[in-house]
DNA sequence: GTGAAAGCGCTAACAG
DNA sequence: CTGTTAGCGCTTTCAC
């Protein structure tokens, strides 16, 4: 109502008139020469006179001219991002990879596009089929879509996948049967006889390794009890606190820290310490595993290292490089010793 | 070397040959049509025979056709995307944002892209430069730009801002001041006669509101002293301990509830009991502060609903709804009482 | 209901 | 070093 058509601050101030922004041809008039010019000034200027090009950028300022990257890509190809697409981007357990992915990226000038699957393999693939055409490669951070879903993105852009071992596509995981046997040998060496295994979604492919790598490292004698599946969240191990405690182990290994934490949490509530009732390892070493109480002990991934091949494997593929074809490349896993572990009830310990 | 130009498995199978995939012509071609009428069946199917459509469906999944929306965003600039830009991802503040953002964009059948901005203002403009094209708006939360800088976003794409009040684009804000009054109003009810701020970065907006919002709560009878700045992280509450301590209050405000959770751990191991010794309340109420050891008391912003207005808002912009010129959008706060309040020293409490 | 042709903003030959 | 000309894959008038 109260504005007129010409009211002084609908020209150039508001966000009101998102108008058509200057184009290279725009920039050709102004400053007197061919688009192709224009162009190069902006692509490859080493092949154009310094002072044309100068003239052309100051011009383009001028005019608040910017490079319409997507409009360059339909006939290059380049687009500058790539695409890490993570199971839940709010899942701490992201937060270091991200970082890596970021790292790496930046080192070759590359931005990261992060897509979210929201744990929901459609929505997964109708985000990532979107975003496809605007980046050069594609990093899959734990998928939840299948194998031949997956091999469909990758024939379309260079792609690694993480923590999935997926036959033709470039893969990176971590030493899951190797952290299982510290896992087992650190509960072992505490004088523990019988632990549980707190399973994760049966569709994790991570789940699977850490389970077999836990049977396999306990064959030496430790008694080993499959609990859960729970969702691979705080609440999922808060869900299980019943179970736990009806199977009598004296100590658990969680799927993830996630699940980890919710045990604890929910065992504490019920009014069983940790550790000192029972232990609790989890798997991943987020952040978060150092700010509870008691600090988790866990199996702890080079999370910022993953993120970093990852994107570093994605940019070779994009300069041509040949894709492996037999094994997935493995990372080494530690364990990080806090407080949630300790012998078991009855053997005495002291504590400080 | 072992590769012959007509070797099997390069063809199909392998993530060896990124080839050229097929388009909207080749299609065409094998259903013996135009491309145009292609184009159609995939937009706008109510304007091609039912027949035909179907066939040409069907063709282009054997074909094994997907549209290129970049291709098709340069004529019509519909990428059915929008930005979500953090100043840090990681961050878990803004897990519930992500939500909301997400749940708002699927309900106009959006998908979000997100950008992190790595706390640092020149990755932040760098990439979301490349992404504006590829996105049809763009929601800026908790930004580190300037607002010059934030105008000429706006000026490209439908933008709104979150945790910030620039003029001439859309804002959206919490209501700090009354948060700052609830926080001030339980710590006086609990008999705390002073206070400290330990303030965040100077740069932030919210910083500010913050600080204000408790001098004029606290301006009743209260003394509040001011600490800080320190990094808006866990880490940064943590080496803040020392100047808490020197002032002596028997209660601190923080500027977020990662910097609360910092002080909370550095107190704890420092030996200063908390809440006995001092209490403690935080901003936000991200998801850790309900699992740290005592939980966080905090004021609570509705995270979720903030991401869902934001994106909200942004569809309407492009749906072409004015931009309001006046004030942000202000959502509104609520305490949340857990353990890491109490009495001062001072004043004796029954506890469970 | 369908085809032909032009064009989105930019880059890439190819001449000069 | 610079201009001219196609053309990236899709949509969109405009005819038929």
């Amino acid at each position: 109502m109260a504005e007129t058509p010409d009211s002084p601050d609908d020209g150039e101030g508001g966000t009101r008139g998102r108008i058509r922004p200057p184009t290279i041809y725009d920039v050709a008039r102004a400053a007197g020469v061919a688009a192709s010019t224009v162009s190069r000034a902006f692509s490859r200027p080493g092949r154009v006179n310094a002072e044309t090009a100068d003239r052309i950028r100051t011009i383009a300022a001028e005019l608040g001219y910017r490079t319409n990257y997507l409009a360059r890509a339909l006939p290059t190809g380049r687009t500058s991002m790539l695409a890490l697409v993570t199971s839940d981007v709010t899942n701490p357990f992201y937060a270091e990879i991200i970082r890596g992915a970021e790292a790496a990226a930046a080192e070759e000038d590359y931005s990261i596009l992060l897509i979210d699957a929201q744990e929901d393999d459609r929505i997964e693939r109708r985000n990532i089929e979107r975003a496809v055409p605007s980046v050069e490669g594609i990093v899959l951070a734990s998928t939840r879509m299948s194998d031949s879903a997956i091999r469909v993105i990758a024939k379309q852009r260079p792609t690694v996948v993480l923590n999935r071992d997926i036959a033709d596509v470039s893969s990176i995981v971590t030493d899951n049967p190797h952290g299982a046997r510290l896992a087992v040998d650190h509960l072992a060496g505490l004088g523990h006889r019988t632990v549980a295994y707190l399973a994760g979604p049966e569709s994790s492919w991570v789940d699977g390794m850490r389970w077999r790598g836990l049977r396999e490292a306990a064959a030496t004698g430790l008694r080993i009890q499959r609990s859960g599946p729970v969702p691979p969240t705080v609440a999922g191990g808060a869900q299980a606190v019943e179970e736990i405690l009806r199977g009598g182990a004296g100590a658990v290994v969680a799927y993830n820290d996630q699940v980890a934490i919710g045990l604890m949490r929910g065992l504490q509530a019920a009014g069983v310490r940790v550790p000192d009732d029972i232990s609790v390892i989890g798997f991943d070493d987020i952040f978060v595993s150092d700010l509870v109480q008691p600090g988790l002990t866990t199996v702890a991934a080079p999370l910022r290292a993953e993120g970093h091949i990852a994107v570093r494997d994605v940019l070779r593929l994009i300069n041509g490089a040949a894709v492996r074809g037999d094994q997935p490349k493995t990372l080494p896993v530690k364990l990080i010793t806090r407080h949630s572990t300790a012998p078991p009830r009855g053997s005495r310990r002291k504590k400080g």
